[in-house]
DNA sequence: ATTTTCTAACTGGTCTGACCACTTGTCCAA
DNA sequence: TTGGACAAGTGGTCAGACCAGTTAGAAAAT
């Protein structure tokens, strides 16, 4: 008999996705007035401090406004991001996320390669010398590499796209992208990366958006190869 | 004497801010344990309920991980990630996000064209038409102009690409974009922006990316430039 | 001496009950 | 009619307590 892990659940958690689902239901619409805390508390059965925690929860997420002295508050939020909230911050796939970096990337290193400043070069070079320092030495060039692709998103000028892009180097910290973690063990790998990663350097300091944008394409294309590779040799989950 | 509006903020949120600088100043390193709950109430002069809704704010936040009997410790997180969170739920500026828009919704819409399929074809025609219906009786067809954008985002077959093209949608609850919300005031505007909609769902339909991918560059374009416009019309903050 | 087992200290999880400050609506007085 | 004072309701914070899970070190068994 296949036994599942059972981990108990918060309280606050708990108390927040009945909240949050109540709202997806629309039995608190936007601009509602929730029950008091005190009053929550009593119809779940559970003591304040933990509805205050459920609450701040939902605060943080933005979907509720609290007013001291006043009352607890819906936000207006979008319908998707509710359904996307309640199942537990959706887990983004591994290779779902290497394709979007694809998108996203190439256009923003052909941004970058438009408008980025000497001292925003200089920190893509220095993050590659990382990268190149790392791999001498045997060790894994990780660091290195982030800090090369968001030494670009920051020269591309966008806050916003800065934004994404770290978003997507975040999710590699997500349990699906663990059995990844060694796609880079092959000391082959690590050399075709840097080398991919020097001519999106290139480009750059040339000022080519088109070269730039194709190299980055190139790399995060052949990226995605080495990772898909390293998901068929990781043992099923 | 122009006076500023002060407002308290929450203990939660200050003693969450003060933890949040901590790290970013390298205080706690990744990996690294807080403090006992308890010690950190003696050390802030609060109480342990206030530094546990702190902790819960950080939490959801996902700078850090609370283990029941063990200890809170900092999970790893991009360091431009705690500087943005630091101020706040880092605003983004409506322009910013129309050109990220322009980036990434263009190559939202090369994709959906490949393989959209026809449901989600027939919900991008609804969409649109729930824009004409809104737009003659003279109401801002803001949902079906959502709906569709959202509909394409559905149709290229990427979640994550879908949840960065919603959470740009979501920039325009916040207050900067405010000012804003009435550049749709004049009915030629929704007229070119349900024509400038109708090639690019012209385009989906003939399965052709390039295409695609032109009339939604063209669409955000168009749309930044009305956006900009009205932003001159408004009036400064 | 080494390994295993078990206990005790420590940590987060939750509860109770209380008091304060702010908001808001009402009612009374000018 | 208008103004302000009052009271009820609401969130904000606190203190102290007890429970449950974790973990390291002491004690026991090998």
């Amino acid at each position: 008999m296949p036994l599942t892990t059972i981990e108990p659940q918060r309280l606050y958690l708990q108390i927040a996705g009945q909240l949050r689902q109540l709202m997806a239901d629309g039995e608190f619409v936007t601009g509602a007035r929730l029950p008091a805390e005190r009053d929550l508390a009593k119809q779940l059965g559970v003591s304040r401090p933990s509805v205050r925690e459920a609450l701040i929860a939902l605060e943080v997420q933005g979907l509720i406004e609290v007013r001291t002295g006043s009352g607890i508050y819906v936000r207006p939020v979008p319908a998707g991001k509710l359904a996307a909230a309640a199942s537990g911050e959706t887990e983004w796939g591994p290779l779902e996320v290497m394709s979007a970096r694809q998108v996203v990337e190439a256009e923003v290193a052909a941004l970058a390669a438009q408008q980025a400043s000497r001292s925003q070069v200089k920190a893509m070079r220095s993050a590659l010398q990382r990268m190149r320092e790392a791999a001498q030495q045997g060790q894994i060039p990780r660091d290195g590499d982030q800090a090369f692709h968001e030494a670009i998103a920051k020269a591309c000028g966008n806050g916003v796209l800065l934004d994404i892009v770290q978003r997507l180097w975040q999710a590699r910290e997500g349990p699906l992208f663990e059995r990844l973690g060694t796609y880079f063990e092959h000391p082959a790998s690590w050399q075709a990366a840097i080398e991919e990663h020097q001519q999106v350097l290139d480009a750059i300091e040339a000022g080519d958006a088109s070269a730039a944008r194709k190299a980055m394409q190139k790399h995060l294309k052949q990226a995605h190869k080495r990772y898909s590779a390293s998901w068929r040799r990781a043992p099923a989950r």
